[in-house]
DNA sequence: GACATTAGCCTACGCCTGTAGTCAATTGAT
DNA sequence: ATCAATTGACTACAGGCGTAGGCTAATGTC
């Protein structure tokens, strides 16, 4: 398994904005991303950086570029997914599974929802 | 609630080591760590660290420091565990858990003993 | 007591991250 | 054609992280 590159927490903000809108521009992202959180130039600086990661892509039209996902918001999971597990649950994945039923409150209809889901994987 | 500070994957490794044998001294870190990853000087580095964030503490024994963790392994998962689903997925529990039964391969007894505990859990 | 060993403390250093500023080129406006 | 506005490219800079080396003080050895 190939080992994607590591996306940092204010990447992964930006990689949301434009899974959920890409064709995107830089301008569209910051708007996306609302609450006056970063100026423009460090989120152009987020992307710039995605980019020469090899995480998105990039195409000029006019005067802006326009950006694109080369990975998908799953196969980024995943990566982190794993990485998580490792350094966390020590690459056990029913522990972790079970701290987060113990730890984080899930509703009844959540509890059901992936009760029935595991109920589909055991048959 | 209060924001723990943040523990890199190298202090992740040393973390667990502490945690199982400890008190600990650095020597012994590096001993229950074998695969020679690191030098003790690196090990070493990364206690210090630890102990700058008020992660762990020493106490001098001798010609040798101590260790001793102040956080529990179970305290810094929730941590870990809570930016992970913010970071990730966008700080929902349900479509995380859903990802983990999808994405990574749960024995039939791990699945069962899921099941179990939602059972538990919906009563 | 003198010398060798060892663990600790301080220092280093390059890359990554968060956070932008400056400068220059492209575009729109008149 | 000229000027102003917009956007991107390049540069900056401090603090965190991975990875140790060097110097020093305490210890054990003979």
């Amino acid at each position: 398994m190939e080992k994607g590159p590591k996306i940092s927490d204010s990447e992964w903000e930006v990689m949301k904005s434009l899974w959920d809108h890409e064709p995107i521009t830089a301008v569209e992202v910051l708007e996306r991303l609302s609450h006056d959180q970063w100026k423009q130039k460090t989120v152009n600086t987020f992307l710039a950086r995605l980019e020469a990661k090899g995480i998105i892509t990039s195409t000029r039209q006019g005067r802006a570029n326009i950006y694109r996902s080369l990975l998908s918001e799953s196969e980024c999971r995943r990566d982190e997914g794993r990485h998580f597990i490792d350094k966390v649950f020590r690459g056990k994945v029913a522990p972790m599974m079970l701290h987060f039923i113990e730890n984080e409150n899930l509703s009844d209809d959540e509890l059901t929802e992936l009760k029935d889901l595991l109920e589909q994987k055991t048959i």
